[in-house]
Parts: structure tokens; sequence; C-alpha cells
DNA sequence: TTCACCTCTGTAATCGGTTTCATCAGGGGA
DNA sequence: TCCCCTGATGAAACCGATTACAGAGGTGAA
């Protein structure tokens, strides 16, 4: 008879019933303790404990209007560029008792009405964005949480940006081969149209201009690792070709660096490589990979915390530069004369 | 005076005035259409188009005692190994209507109190557990939504589990090794009491005994790059080498190879070496990584459509395997002489 | 003693939907 | 004509919390 345990969890009307209090009283010893009688606070923490009472998020969120959780949307889940990030953000928004709720924006055809219900404040508190090839318009509607965008952004969206800084990377990287001697330094570029590899093509461009040389050969890819593949295979083909490439990340570069070996070049004997984001695979690549640290976790840590100050309603910078560095291994040396 | 727009967006009972209908009649026009009559359902979707209503998704989940998300539990969101069973996760969930949540199991001393936290009704209406060494009880409270396990499991937890053919897979490795005339195998193994490790344990085991075969020396690792390296180190500081390694993943078997090689060793001449899981990197490795392909991906769908079945009330195989092959590169040779 | 004020608590409205139940109109059969 | 049934709709309860407001009781000053 006893054991007629009802299934459901207890409400907060429960734990009133036994501490023998109002439900408002319950609430306020959770929420705001400090202004509960120290007998009244004991009453209800003993009601909770043996209730195992716990909050309904979903009334919570009603009643609070919010929803407790921030969406990131990311291009691609499965790569681990964006899981680093991911992974500072969820530090982020743990301690600030938020969910982190992931969309994958490499979606259907359907892509546009999804991601406009995504957009959307009975969804989430704010956006995280991530990818830089959205459409500018769906986070410009009124039903649209705060936003900040992270590492990639979208031309014409306001948003706050939390950035590395790509300019500097790739000044970094230019400095560093031509210390070395390098004149002809070739380019392993992402897409034509994202605003990384932009930005870092500018970068690139005034470093050499600065040394007095021109931009050698460019190579296009899409950041994966068989596109670093098929661009050590042009390359292969050419002649006269650049002593040095510059990637735009380190998956390029390890693809590429791979297929070169293959092929019987020597790196960095015979052609230097300098990657980008230092990727933990890096520096255990035989030989490792010289490249420009990105500091990834960090920049996802700041996007979040930005995202929080505006939803604090705190101003925030509109441009979030975190710096980068150069990690010099093994991948670059002298030219061959 | 027309400008006096309301910010705030339009709830369902803007929707009924404007349609000169009930919010009954709205709410049932979105979610069962066929039940109201033509002429009613044209002026409700109408209406719904001029105000840009859109559902309060915490009114609903309360009313609907649910919340639309479900919650996966990974111990490291950095890692690119869950990254891609996430991708898998998400593809499914997101033609469901759920939204994927993560939470990193990876989390400081109030560890505990967190996952129960998590493993609650409330917040989710599903968990998927990525993480072998989590604590069962957490799972096992009534408050608890359903459960699947993937890739790893928790000893003494009865939840569905989607696995690797671990066992298989090591016996592919070594079947591939001895059919090179490999008869000193050793092992780069996971943390001992790593569920995946004791099967592949297990598997590797038992494969060599079936070649009248025993095991030769067996490192410990944890996944890691840089642990594949120390291993390396270890065996390099060895004398009696065997003339194979079969590791655990691709990581350590990377971390491992590259550290051999800057040590002057030769792959596979000197030393041949299996890992598992086929990351993408394997193939691009030089030389490219022979290894036990496990889909990542489809381990992911496969758990999320198990929970889906699950949530649905449909009974699921306690145990779902999902087939593992070798994909034979350039690192397995047979041994010199 | 009286009044102002402070601390603590309860009542009830509210958040924005969904769903049960009742109602009503119209159609068909007896 | 009467009755029953069906299909469409509305009124109102309900999901489970938070919080504005009001009231009770106690304290200190005048």
């Amino acid at each position: 008879m006893n054991e007629h345990r009802p299934q459901r969890t207890a409400r907060i009307k429960d734990v009133a019933r036994i501490a023998g209090v109002s439900t408002a009283t319950v609430s306020r010893t959770l929420s705001n303790p400090d202004i509960v009688s120290e007998d009244t606070r004991r009453a209800v923490l003993e009601a909770i404990e043996e209730t195992g009472y716990s909050v309904n998020l979903s009334a919570q969120n009603l009643r609070r209007q919010r929803t407790g959780g921030i969406l990131a949307l990311a291009p691609n889940l499965a790569n681990p560029f964006f899981s680093e990030i991911l992974s500072g953000i969820s530090d982020v928004l743990r301690g600030a008792g938020l969910n982190l709720i992931v969309g994958d924006t490499a979606i259907g055809d359907d892509a546009r009405l999804r991601l406009v219900d995504y957009a959307n404040r009975s969804r989430c508190d704010g956006l995280i964005v991530l990818d830089g090839s959205l459409d500018p318009e769906v986070f410009m509607r009124s039903q649209c949480p705060p936003v900040v965008q992270v590492c990639e952004w979208i031309e014409g969206l306001a948003a706050p940006k939390v950035l590395a800084d790509n300019e500097r990377g790739a000044g970094l990287a230019v400095d560093h081969l031509v210390g070395l001697g390098h004149e002809r330094i070739g380019r392993l570029a992402g897409p034509e149209k994202n605003t990384l590899t932009q930005a870092r093509d500018s970068g690139f461009g005034r470093a050499l201009g600065r040394h007095g040389l021109a931009p050698d050969v460019v190579y296009r890819g899409d950041f994966s690792l068989a596109s670093g593949q098929r661009a050590a295979e042009q390359l292969l083909g050419a002649r006269n070709r650049p002593t040095a490439i510059f990637c735009d990340n380190d998956e390029m570069a390890c693809g590429m660096m791979g297929a070169l070996r293959r092929a019987g070049l020597q790196v960095p004997e015979d052609l230097s490589i300098v990657g980008f984001d230092d990727i933990e695979l890096s520096r255990h690549l035989t030989p490792a990979l010289t490249t420009v640290r990105q500091p990834r976790k960090a920049l996802g840590t700041r996007a979040a915390r930005t995202l929080l100050q505006q939803l604090d309603g705190v101003d925030v910078p509109n441009e979030t530069r975190v710096p980068v560095s150069l990690e010099v291994r093994e991948s670059t040396a002298p030219p061959a004369r």
C-alpha cells in the first residue's frame, strides 16, 4: 500500500504542501533565498529533498519569457575545426546555466525556411553564427534574438564579430618565409567568396608588398584534406614552381604535404609549407607543420561571453580580434638554391 | 499613429482575432489541419501570414509535456571523433523536429550534480550518451528520460547500445597482419577500464588465438596523439620489438607513427601499424594508415533513430552492431626478415 | 498608545499555448 | 416531423512555474 508511489515527478505544489507554505515561497526560496526566513528556507529545502523536486524548465521558461538555450549554427558539425569552438562556447554557457543547441547549416532544400525557424526568440535566447555563407536577412527580422558571429562573418550583417586576426596571421607567415629567403610564395586559399579567405588574401598581399614582393600562384581549395591533395597535383604538374606555399588551413596543408611527399618531393627542402589554425595534428606530422596558431577555444569562449553581455544589455564591441601567433616547426626552411 | 506597431511578436490570440476564430481553431489548424474546414483554414493561414506568427515553443512544450530537445553527452566536444557522430545524430533529429543539445561531460567538481540536472525530463525528452565512464545511477532515476548509448557503454546500465563491432574489427586487423606474416603483434590500447578497449582486447586476443599466437607487448594510451607519441618512445627504448602494432584509434596510431619516423624507423618496413576508426586524415598520412573503418556518422544516425523509436514506445533491440571493415593502405607490410 | 515601516508570506494573475467537453448546424433515415 | 449522427467550432480548464500586490505581524520612534 505504501508502495503506491506516483510515477509523476513532484511539482512545486507538492513541495509547497509538504513544507506547509505557498508555492510562491518555494519559488522564492529557490530563486532568491535571502528574502525568506531561515526556518522557512530549511523547511522548503527539506521538502525539496524529500520529493526530489526539480523545476520544470518549460514552465519556468514560459513564465520568464526565455528559453534557456543558445543556438550555434555551424556549416559542418563533423569538422573538428568547429567542434573546438563549440567546446569553448559550451564551457561558458554551462557556467551561465544555458543550454548549447547546435544546428548544422548544411541542410537541404528548405534551408532558408529552417533557418528562419531557428532564428526565433521562442527557440533560443541568442545565436552564435559560425557560417559566413548564410543569408543576412534571416537575422535581421524582429523575431530574431541577439546574434554574435565568430570566425567567419556575413557581409551586411551588423552583429558583433569575434575573429582571429587573419590579416596579421597571414603577415606573420609571409614575414617568416621571406626571412628564410623565399621570394616566390604561392598560396592555397579557401573559396573565393569566403570572408576568411579574403581577409587572409589581403594580409598576404600587404605583407608581400612590404617586402617588395608580389603574390605567386594561387590555388583554390575548400578547406578539406582532399582539396589540398588536388592543389598538390596541380602544383606538381606546373613548371616554375614557387618555393613556398601559404595555406588557408592546416587540413589543406596536410593534404598537400601528403600528396607532395608521395610524389617524391621533399618538404621543406623542395617546398616550404605554412598552414593556418594549428590543429592538434599539425605538430605530429612529419615534418611537423609550421602554422599560424588560431586559439579556437578562446574564439568560442569570447563569442559566448560577448553574447551573454549582449543579453545583459551591455554594450559590446562590434569586433573583437583574438591574437594569433606563428608556430615555427619543420615544414619551412630556406629555399633550395 | 499607424506606426504604433507593438514590438512584441504575435500570439495565437492575435491570429485568432484577425481570422475571426477561436484560439482552439488556430491551434487545430496548425497541428491537425484536416479537422478544420477549408474556409477556416484559409482564413487562419492568412492571418498567420499577416502577423508573422510562430508558435511559442515554451508554451507548447509546457502544455505537451515535452521539451523538444535531445541531449547528447560527450566526453569532449573538441574531439573530432565525437563531432562526426553528433553530426549524424543532428541529421536525424532535425528531421524529427527535435533540437540537439550538447553537453560536455568533461565538467568540473560538481560533475555528478550537473549530470543529475541534465538527466531530467524537463530538460530533454531523451539522452544519447557517448561517454562510458559516467555513473549509471544517474540514468536509472525515475526523472531520467529514455537513454541510448553509442560507441561506448556504461557497465550496469540497461539502456540500448549502438556499437561498432569492435571484436570483429580487432579480428580483421589481426587476420591482416598474420596474413602478412607477422607473429609478434603488439598493441597500443586505450585506458584499461574503457569498454571499447576491453572489447577490442578480447577480439584481439581471440583472433591471435585462432592463429595459434599470443599477444605481445601492450602499451596504454588515452586515445590522444600525444599518448601515441609516448608509446612510440617506449617502443623505441625496448629491445626485441614486435613487428606490428594494433592501435585502438587512428589518432594514437598517427602520434606513434610520427614519433617513430622522426626517430628514423621506417613504417611499414621496420614496423607495421594498424589503426581504428578511419578518420579522414588517415588516408592522407604518409604512409597512409591501414585502419579498421568505423562508420561514425552511421553510428550517430542509428543511435538517434533508436532513441526516436524508444520515444514512440516501439521496442528496440538491446544492442545494435554496426559493421566495420578493414581499410588496407600503406602502413602495413610483411615483416623484415 | 499610535503610527510608520519593515519583514515575511500568501493570493491570484499571468506566461501562451493545447485539448476536453459542450454546443450548434445540417443531413439522413424512420 | 422527429431523432440521431457527424463535422466544425468555441469556452474554459489546464500545463507548472513566477511575481505583483496585499496583508499580517512585529519593532521602534514620537
